[in-house]
DNA sequence: CGACGGGACGC
DNA sequence: CGACGGGACGC
């Protein structure tokens, strides 16, 4: 448990030394897997080139890296592939799309998983897919199990909350679990989440029964039900060996689609007897994988004919296949498939047509999830929303309070930021002229920080940041980060806190800072000062005063009576160097 | 008015 | 079955 807390370091200044001390193993380990679960690992037909991944998978993010594996001796490809993204959800993102799909010239479909960690190696023992869809967070203790389940919708349909409650006394111990049913949610939330949450991916657990998710299937026949712990697992109890006498198909399909349109679609060739879309994780895949059963053979070769290739909606290409029992994979069950290079752009021409068909699914069928599917609905268009477009108008402070803008407030957040950073660099420069024609103002958007900002583009001489009302000094180094503190302030921020990267730099250029933060969901916190002279002088200037629209108050902390007398002298005796 | 930084799951 | 290379801040 002590060496479990340092990774979870929460300051930066922390992770810097820990990284330095570290011999090279975590460097490595953090070039490959930071951030957490950005890296695929590919299983593909061995004539598939790096180009025929860029091609497929840079619409999902930034690549950093594709890596084809070869036999370091003969050059020979291994039928593997390694793809790095900058970003979590990326990957996540490019693994619910592409995998089943085929690229290249070869009929293979891709096997697309999220690649362990290089030292764990292709273990696949315990909850595979559990690692990519469970958080862990930290929450108020006063936060409910709905409380966090209203923070998160945003990001996607929710399996369930958790809260870690006390044993006895059933109060919250301060952290939850939030399980989502597909990993590009759960991504989403990692990246998109007020980081108050200090979100990670949970460790899996240990080896827990399905048997509640079990019960759950309700009356579907499920004949690989014991084996769902593993999607890829193989399951040998109903083994087809030969061509054309499966009548069960593997589908793979846009996840916006809905099990409507998909039985509506599969029942144009008749004999259908069922279709099911698993949008429980824990069969098979997620969602937009399927199964649908014919009462023939005839009809499932049938169906596999036709749809497969087939693009539905528009651009999304359905994958059909035998379902040979988990065997899917076997080269063998392709022979007949022309997915590759020219696969049919409309076999639709072949198929009698029908009106079921014609219209494009929507956007997103309401009642196609099971909860929250309303709050999913613009997450999408969220991210995708150039965030300086609301940063003119709007402004990062005020009016994005709301839980749906969750995400745009942390894209905004990201941009002011590197914006700041990007104009302290240009301060530096001695380019404030420069800065000041490109509009590169660091963003406040109330009166008070543009009038003073444009008197700082006359004088161009200190750098005052518009977000700030008070006219500071320059910007001064923290103090370290263990140095005693001489004077805590108590910190209100009225109507909300600004962002972190403006209230560090407001006191911390009173020198001496040894840390400022906000208590999470409240909108009070401290400043730690190293120097009585310098937290005092950050009062004087700083009371009353805005940061980023927001009014602070800023007076001198009362102690604090529970950590003061126990903790502290616990420490004392054991820190000792 | 506005007060304390948190960290692992009842198997 | 399908799991880990090559290059390396610059001229």
């Amino acid at each position: 448990m002590a060496e479990r807390r340092k990774l979870f370091d929460r300051d930066s200044r922390d992770r810097e030394s820990f990284h330095g001390s570290d011999g090279g193993k975590l460097a490595r380990d953090t070039k490959y897997d930071d951030p957490p679960n950005s890296r695929l690992f590919i299983v593909c037909g061995k004539t598939v080139t790096e180009e025929d991944f860029r091609e497929s998978f840079e619409k999902y993010g930034t690549i950093e890296e594709i890596w084809v594996v070869k036999t370091r001796t003969t050059g020979e490809p291994k039928g593997v592939a390694y793809i790095k993204f900058s970003k979590t959800s990326e990957a996540a993102l490019a693994m619910e799309e592409m995998n089943g799909r085929c690229i290249g010239s070869h009929p293979r479909p891709l096997k697309v998983l999220i690649a362990h960690s290089r030292d764990q190696g292709s273990r696949r023992d315990m909850n595979e897919e559990e690692r990519l869809l469970r958080l862990f967070v930290v929450v108020p203790k006063s936060m409910t199990e709905k409380d966090v389940r209203e923070q998160f919708a945003q990001f996607g349909d929710i399996d369930y909350v958790s809260i870690v409650k006390d044993r006895v006394t059933k109060e919250s111990k301060g952290f939850a679990y939030i399980k989502y049913h597909r990993p590009s949610h759960a991504a989403k939330a990692f990246e998109g989440c007020d980081r108050s949450f200090k979100p990670v991916f949970a460790e899996p657990k240990p080896q827990k029964s399905t048997e509640m998710a079990d019960r759950f299937n309700g009356p579907l026949p499920h004949p690989k039900g014991a084996s769902h712990d593993n999607p890829f697992h193989h399951y040998d109890g109903l083994h087809i060996g030969s061509e054309g006498t499966y009548t069960r198909l593997e589908v793979i399909a846009s996840p916006q689609l809905n099990w409507d349109q998909l039985w509506r679609l599969f029942d144009l060739i008749p004999g259908l007897d069922y279709c099911h879309l698993h949008d429980d994780p824990k069969n098979r895949m997620y969602k937009g994988h399927a199964t649908v059963v014919y009462n023939t053979p005839q009809s499932a070769a049938y169906a596999k004919e036709k749809l497969h290739g087939f693009e539905y909606p528009p651009g999304q290409r359905l994958i059909v296949k035998p379902d040979y029992s988990r065997q899917s994979d076997l080269p063998g069950a392709f022979r007949h498939g022309n997915c590759g290079m020219h696969p049919p752009s409309t076999p639709f021409s072949r198929i009698p047509p029908t009106g079921a068909m014609h219209p494009p699914p929507p956007p997103l069928p309401a009642g196609a999830q099971t909860m929250a599917s309303g709050s999913e609905m613009g997450l999408g268009n969220i991210s995708l929303v150039p965030p300086h477009h609301q940063l003119t108008s709007n402004g990062p402070s005020s009016s994005l309070g709301g839980t749906r803008a969750g995400n745009l407030q942390n894209d905004l957040a990201a941009l002011v930021e590197t914006i700041a950073q990007a104009t302290s660099l240009i301060q530096a420069a001695g380019l404030t002229s420069v800065m000041n024609k490109a509009g590169l103002n660091t963003g406040g958007p109330q009166g008070a920080g543009d009038a003073h900002g444009s008197q700082q583009k006359m004088l161009g001489e200190t750098y005052d940041p518009a977000y700030c009302s008070a006219k500071l000094p320059p910007p001064q180094p923290l103090a370290p980060i263990d140095s005693e503190v001489a004077l805590r302030l108590f910190i209100v921020c009225q109507p909300t806190p600004p962002p972190m990267y403006a209230l560090k730099d407001v006191f911390g250029r009173f020198g001496n800072l040894i840390d400022v933060y906000i208590l999470s969901w409240k909108s009070c916190g401290y400043a730690k000062y190293a120097s009585k002279e310098s937290a005092e002088n950050a009062i004087a200037t700083l009371h009353g005063q805005e940061i980023c629209g927001s009014r602070m108050k800023v007076m001198p902390a009362e102690p604090n009576e529970k950590a003061d007398s126990s903790r502290k002298r616990i420490k004392v005796s054991k820190d000792d160097e």
